[in-house]
DNA sequence: CTTGAGTCTAGACTGTACTCCATGGTTTAT
DNA sequence: ATAAACCATGGAGTACAGTCTAGACTCAAG
């Protein structure tokens, strides 16, 4: 039902190199499906999917420890999470915050360009202080 | 008008350590205000915000080179842009996609919360189909 | 059944971002 | 004036996240 591909397949369609991939394994973010009884690895599916969860979590800052923790996460059939309850709320407050910086450099950014468009002039000053509000313009 | 202080107290009040500064130093993040004739580093009071948004934006993924390519975002007396519109347009451009990707995140933990929190049982999945939207509960 | 492309393991190497010396000069409080 | 605390430079060392190489095995096509 779920054709399984090789390494080299899977690498062609996610970017990913094949030794970033055996890097991911060994890290455990990672593991093939199943093995030939020659040693070669075959994925499924689900195996892109996580590829490029871990390229946008990293672009995002996280690290592949963090990476892995989300990947573990899991609720089991009797509706119990693989991790505290505590640990995810702190991990949602995390990206929160995270969301928030990000929309402050993104408030400072269209300043920016609003005003080199504009070129109004007279409104010199540095992103730092369009970051932090305290424009002149 | 505006005190200047020393390296360690610089340090002191943000956390990162004097070795981290002159690094950031060395890479253009961060110059001091003035040497002292026998070469002490004096800052002045914006070094703090400056050390703090590199903190910030590194927890977001970016490089301390493109770090610095923000630090040196500024706009001229005449209304001009240190760097060229497109490329701040560009940055926008990825900062909205971060905060998608966040978005996205944040919304499959907040499942796993609700869902652990309510036991209603029989809905076991993985953080991945959570946040790809295949959840079974 | 061979040839070439693909894969295996293990280990060395690279770039980024620090972090930690060693050694010596400077400031400050007593 | 002298110790303690602070700061300087230069260079070595570390952790993370890959990236590359060597040497051997496997698979698919002609």
């Amino acid at each position: 039902m779920d054709s399984l591909y090789k390494i080299g397949e899977l690498s062609k369609e996610t970017g990913a190199t094949i030794d970033t991939i055996r890097f991911y394994e060994d890290k455990g973010l990672l593991t093939p499906k199943k093995r030939s009884s020659s040693g070669y690895r075959y994925y499924n599916s689900s195996a892109p999917h996580i590829l490029n969860f871990i390229q946008s979590a990293k672009d995002l800052g996280f690290t592949l420890i963090e990476i892995k923790e989300l990947l573990e996460i899991q609720i089991s059939k009797k509706g119990k999470c693989s991790l505290a309850l505590g640990k995810i709320k702190e991990k949602e407050a995390n990206i929160d915050k995270k969301i928030l910086e990000l929309k402050k450099i993104k408030k400072a950014l269209a300043r920016v360009s609003e005003k080199c468009e504009s070129t109004s002039g007279e409104s010199q000053c540095h992103f730092l202080e369009l970051l932090t509000g305290e424009s002149n313009g």
